[in-house]
DNA sequence: CTGAAAGCGCTTACAG
DNA sequence: CTGAAAGCGCTTACAG
């Protein structure tokens, strides 16, 4: 494959010239400009981003780690992430954690191996995730997606705040009726799992409706701990059977169904159902489904942007933006027992909540 | 960041024993070794993937290019990609070229120049397909998994064969006693989407049903296309309207329901409807929806194992699998107007196809 | 088993 | 505006 070295010779310059032509520095004469060009056309002359990179310290490569690539939540997150990067010149590389901490840990060193110029990671809270910390600490470029972990001050936090989303389902479920509502978190070592479970209980506490220790399951995000802490729920005595189950995750939500499904019940007339994270699959579902949406693209977005802030030299700034109810047929009324699949694609909503909130306080 | 050099001066060897000692080259003494490795650990060592690619002119990551990063089946694709490609100690940088044959070439040029070691690709035979042309060409280890292009000779294809199956489910919306099948099809610069119409149509005649080409919607493997083109084919004049709808990718399928949902229609009383591609969700839709499955992870391990293979320096081979008919209720009967989601997660399968197939050719 | 040295392919002060 | 030269951080023949 042709170097820089071909370049040059072909066009008569030297390596020096050519490499100026070619990365658009001002000071080229038009002619060798024209020249370096024209022999890198010739030459179908590719430069080297390796020896680039070496020379330069700086890949242009972000790394984004997530928890599970085949949650749509991180899939869209992903992919505006790769969108954002591009139009600012950079490519990614995206690490699945597989929910595993030793996951997350080989692919921080495979990323921080490979110089990428900067990190999102999306982390379990684990004591293990010392790396993470390290990472933090060392001055690498940073910033959290989704959820964070303590003892990593200064890195800058994008994500959306599903308090006061869940707070509204919690009441539209009491609005219809529902009183021993269940929940299905997810692990507590996350801190969305942790802040939808707080945001669950403050909600009952606020209706008066007493916690019940039983109706909370203990799910990993994944869908088998959906399918299986809601067939436990299901095999309650019956009077402390739950009328309504909260899934803290879309795949949990899933499981949810099959469990329900397994055990003969109807949604809602036999039981409502809700999930955090929305899908353009809800509204499809048999009943569709209520859920709480997140402003996913915008979160990786402004991660993104963030994270160049970073790289970059500028303040970067942690972001909260606000999730939203979208209420469909699975937790009764709205849209009736069939429907509420009108309209657009997704775009069914009916929301609860206020309007969406930035919070900025500048990064360190 | 600590450099070899300074393992080195703090083991008290050259950089050449420290480099042997860290990866691992056989002569190197044992006290050497451990001085190195105790070195390395002080320090927090981290190799520069960097320089060391440069200089072994390897870099271990793989690109992958795909045509829709928010496609299920290319989601669960990747997926596995990262999985297998990780076991063989690469890394994957995923490229979506969102369907625009410039984004295809843009990816393209961006993996090129940072020398990913091979390429996966899954392209639109577009003709400004020329710089894949060029790359397969050039020598680079390429690999095409789902879709190939013409002009490419010696690339091996990993993919899954549709047609059987495609088969077998016109033949089954033709014993539940549907006549009026239409097809909404992919692009016709997509082997994929050739390929299923194709299928379609032969199936089509051996049973003695006349073409109709007002059936036949194009669409383009997005979900506002299925809900365009079904739009209008529930528009037709009753007696030419549409008793069935097969959608050749799940996408399409979605669209499919929201315009069937918007006309007032219910599947399959109404009209039946499949899709091509199933994903978890369908078993719980309303109706569950029949489709065809493709063994998407063991096509993203394949296409990877033969690149390794290619990169390597092994030959390489081209792999087909089958793709297999999975009835629910969206046809009729199968599990009924209700059911067809019981039992396991995604795994609500009444196959009428045969076994797996595989096909190991030579590459070149 | 070990070390000195070359070199991977670029970019960029430095001097002119 | 241009060129000669150094150097990014490694690995690896080569010689011992």
């Amino acid at each position: 494959m042709a170097g820089i070295k071909d370049v040059a010779a072909r066009a008569g310059v030297s390596m020096a010239t050519a490499s100026r032509a070619l990365t658009g520095h001002p000071s080229v004469s038009d002619a060798a400009r024209a020249a370096v060009r024209a022999a890198a056309d010739e030459l179908g002359y590719r430069a080297n981003g390796v020896a680039r990179s070496l020379r330069t310290r700086r890949t242009r490569i972000l790394g984004l780690v997530v928890p599970d690539v085949l949650n749509p939540f991180f899939t869209e997150l992903a992919r505006a992430v790769e969108e954002e990067a591009r139009a600012l010149g950079y490519s990614v590389i995206i690490g699945n954690a597989d929910d595993r901490p030793e996951q997350l840990d080989h692919q921080l060193r495979s990323l921080l191996e490979r110089r990428t110029d900067g990190l999102l990671v999306a982390p379990a809270d684990d004591p293990s995730a010392e790396l993470l910390r390290r990472t933090a600490r060392s001055g690498t470029p940073l910033v959290f997606v989704d959820r964070w972990i303590a003892g990593a001050p200064g890195v800058p936090v994008v994500r959306a705040d599903g308090r006061a989303a869940v707070r509204a389902l919690v009441r539209h479920l009491h609005r219809l009726g529902r009183r021993r509502i269940a929940v299905i978190t997810g692990p507590a070592a996350t801190a969305t799992g942790r802040e939808r479970l707080d945001a669950f209980r403050g909600a009952l506490g606020e209706l008066g409706l007493p916690p019940r220790p039983e109706l909370i399951g203990h799910g990993d995000f994944r869908a088998e701990s959906g399918r299986r802490e809601t067939a436990r729920l299901l095999s309650l005595p019956r009077h402390s059977r739950p009328d309504a189950v909260f899934a803290a995750d879309n795949l949990m939500a899933l499981g949810a169904l099959d469990a329900i499904r397994a055990a003969g019940l109807r949604v809602p007339a036999g039981i409502a159902l809700a999930a955090f994270d929305d899908i353009p699959w809800f509204a499809h579902l048999d009943p569709p489904l209520t859920a709480i949406a997140q402003p996913t693209a915008e979160l990786g977005r402004a991660a993104v942007r963030a994270l160049a802030d970073r790289i970059e030299g500028r303040p970067a700034a942690s972001v909260t933006l606000d999730a939203r109810l979208v209420a469909r047929a699975s937790c009764g009324e709205p849209g009736g027992a069939r429907g509420g699949g009108t309209g657009r694609l997704g775009n069914v909503r009916r929301c609860d909540d206020g309007a969406e909130r930035r919070e900025r306080e500048s990064g360190s």
